[in-house]
Parts: structure tokens; sequence; C-alpha cells
DNA sequence: CACGCGAATATTGAATTCATAATTACTTTT
DNA sequence: AAAAGTAATTATGAATTCAATATTCGCGTG
């Protein structure tokens, strides 16, 4: 059930490039100029401009008629509308994970989330992150729906480059570890509409909001823009 | 506030081809030709393949490496998928709405939902719709969201050529309406939780994909494509 | 007559070229 | 010397050209 990738050089470049954006090595606001990118990956500008346009499309960049492209300047408030998107499509992940997901899907959830539990335990906080990521990542799976999912990558990829840069505190974590918990019951009784509840309510996005204020526009400003 | 609207020829061509699709001159699953689009539309090939990526890239078109591009072929499912996430959209539309919105806005909306009673009165369904529509545009752009907007409209796209084809039976009409009086109740009270709820289930999402059996991938097989 | 092989044709993928708009540098004027 | 206007340069937008990959058609063979 694995898709056919398709492996044309626009997409590799656009890939290429969303990295670039991801690890910073592009600034926000900064000026994509065409040619040293085409030197860089060694393509024409054919290919490479065609990704731009894709990037475009995928809200990573924004492209100004005869002024070229320049990355996306995340605000706080885009942020924070991405986040609230999100959390309604977890929410709906749950409910819809309910209604399809299998006996081992669940088991194997609940692996993870055990997995999780031992990295709270001794506060080991990248590893708990990732196999958080996993557990979000195997409800959203169980969905069913394609395009909930494609759309949630989407949402994410935008804010990739925010997203991994947090504290926990004590207090939030417990409480996040709590949220997960009661998230494991809801889907071990297939309770669709109580899963779907904490999923939009679980406060991991509200935290990642909350610690996001250091993150966002503060570095990078070598090509200020006026909106 | 009005957007600068950037007139790519990328853009216009994108759009044009969209449009075709709507309106049923390219059929699901109908190869594209690049030369004859070109020589429709008398622009290269640059700025078509250019539009074909992006219409790609927004679900509307499938690449085939080296074998060209198709009309994405809707299916049941695939509809169904979209009606309930654009669903959970709407709901999250409501509950931010109320968090937003002016005296002013609900009175708009207020007149609308009255012009849409009327129209119910006497039965009046396409001028019934095109009011319906707007009131839940109106909510979509209290929300404040500019993300979820966008994210909602891309959605409607995908589904737009198969979504004004439909016909109401009495009785759920009859229940349309009660939902909308209750959504105007819960806006009027800017009560989120329960505006958001109401939009999630308003029928009017399972009504429609209810009615689509019809209308799906049975006309336009000229290019049977087995996937 | 069906099937498979191979040349001819057409179509897509990508690079190059040409045209046009923006930016920069320089000159001139006040 | 500062500002404005103009020429030179650079970058973007779009068309054309070249290359590689499919598709089609005709032929021969089983």
């Amino acid at each position: 059930m694995t898709k056919i990738l398709q492996r044309n050089l626009y997409r590799e470049v656009a890939d290429r490039i969303g990295e670039l954006i991801e690890h910073g090595e592009l600034s926000p606001g900064e000026r994509i100029s065409e040619k040293q990118l085409c030197d860089r990956f060694g393509v024409s500008r054919t290919p490479l401009r065609e990704a731009l346009k894709v990037l475009a499309t995928e809200g990573l960049i924004e492209l100004l008629p005869n002024r070229g492209a320049r990355v996306v300047r995340l605000t706080m408030k885009n942020v924070k509308d991405t986040y609230d998107l999100m959390a309604a499509l977890e929410g709906l992940s749950g409910e819809l994970a309910c209604q399809h997901i299998t006996d081992a899907e669940i088991s194997a959830i609940r692996k993870l989330h055990n997995t999780m539990l031992e990295y709270y335990r001794t506060r080991d906080l990248m590893p708990y992150f990732q196999v958080n990521r996993q557990i979000h990542e195997a409800i959203l799976a169980a969905s069913n729906n394609e395009i909930l999912q494609e759309t949630y990558s989407n949402l994410n990829q935008r804010i990739k480059r925010v997203r991994y840069s947090k504290k926990m505190t004590e207090r939030y974590w417990s409480q996040a570890v709590k949220d997960h918990e009661n998230m494991m019951a809801a889907l071990e009784k297939r309770d669709g509409k109580l899963l779907g509840q904490i999923l939009r309510d679980h406060l991991c996005n509200k935290i990642e909001v909350a610690t996001l204020a250091g993150v966002i526009e503060t570095e990078g400003d070598k090509q200020a823009v006026s909106a």
C-alpha cells in the first residue's frame, strides 16, 4: 500500500529547499536567489522555478511578481492559527480512529504510550517528544482519511522550523502526560467523541504556542519587509 | 485590507484549468494534453507546466512521471473524507467566530439567515443554497483565521465539481433549517462550543454525501485507469 | 489471426535563449 | 554634497530548443 513516489526533479528541488528553510539555512524574509540555488543544486532555472511555485502554494515561501521569492515570515498569530487548526484536525483524527482502529493498532499505540511514560519517568525530553509524535501520527494514520493526513502534514511543514525548540515546565509536562493517559483510555474504549475532545483540548498545542514567543521572527531580520 | 493579487501567467492558467475541471470540460481521469491547452490559452509550455504542478499540489490533478497529467478521479470515499474534514473545519470556525465576531457582523448574518428562511418558505432551492453558502462563509470569515479559510477553500475547490448537483428531500431540508435556527441562537449568545458542535454535526454535509452516490465517477470514463 | 518486435512519431522533462522589468551605479544638476 | 535622473547591470518572466521517454503503427513470425 506504499505509494509510488514520483521523483521529478522539481519535486526533489522543492523538498531540498524545504529542508533548507526548516533548518534555518534560508532565513524568514530572506530573498531567494534563483541563480544561487541553481548553482547549489546543479539544475537549470526551469525545475527550480517550478519548485518555487509549488512551495508557494504549500505556503512555505511567497512569490512577489517580478521581484522573486521570499521565505514566509511566521508571525505569532500565524503560528497560533495553525496550531488551532491542527488541534481541530487531531480531534477529528481521534474520532475517526476510534471507528476504524484494529486491536493490533491499539496495542501498538499502547506500547508507544508505555515507552513514552518511561521517558517521562526519566525526564528524557528528546526521546519523549519523538515517541509522543509517533503516537499522534499513529492515531492520524488510523483515522483512515488520507486527505486529513495530507492536510495535517502540510500544516506541520509550515511550522516545523519553529516547532522543535520548546521547553517543558514540570507542571505542563505532567499535565500533558495525564492527557495522554486519558487518550489511551478513550482509545481503548473506542470512545471517539471523548478522544476527539481530549485531542482538541490537549494542551500540547497551547504549551507550544506559549513557549514560542522567543523563537518567532527575532533573528534573521536581514531583509525587513514592511507588510 | 484587500490583498494584492499577483497576476502571474501561471496562476492565471491554473485558475482557468481549475474552471475547466469544475465545469466538467475536462473529465476525471482524462488525460490532459499540454499542447492542446497551450493552443487553447495561447501560452507556451513553460507557464502551463508550472500551472499543472501547482494544480497537482492543490490536489486537482495528478502528475504521472513522463506520462502527463490527469484530472483526479473523485471516489466516494474521497469525497466523504473531504466532507468530514470540512465539517471539522466549520466546527472550528464556529468556535473561533464566537470569540471574535462583532455585533455588526452578527446582525449581517441574521439578515442572511432571514433571507434564507424566506427562500425556504417559498421552496426556492437555488437562492436558498446561495444564501446558505454565504452564511457559512461569513462565519468562516469571522473566525479571523486566515489559514483556516485558506485550507477550507482548497478543500472546497477539490470537490466543487460534484457539490452543486444535489436534491433536497423535504425532511432533510426542514432539519437543515432547524440546524440553522440553532446556529443563529448559538451565535447570538456567542456560545462557541455549542456553535462548533452544531456546525460539526450539521447534516448538510451528510445530506450532500448521501445524495452524491449518483454523481461520482459514472460518466467520463473515457480513459479508465486501473489504480 | 493473434502476438511480439522494432522503427517512427509524439509527448514529456529540462536547458537554453530571448524579452522585460527591477535594481544598481553613475552622472548631472541644484 | 545631496538628490534626481539616466544608463548599465542584473534578475525575473516566458518562449524556444534540445534530449529522453512513452506511444503508435507497421511488419514479420508463430
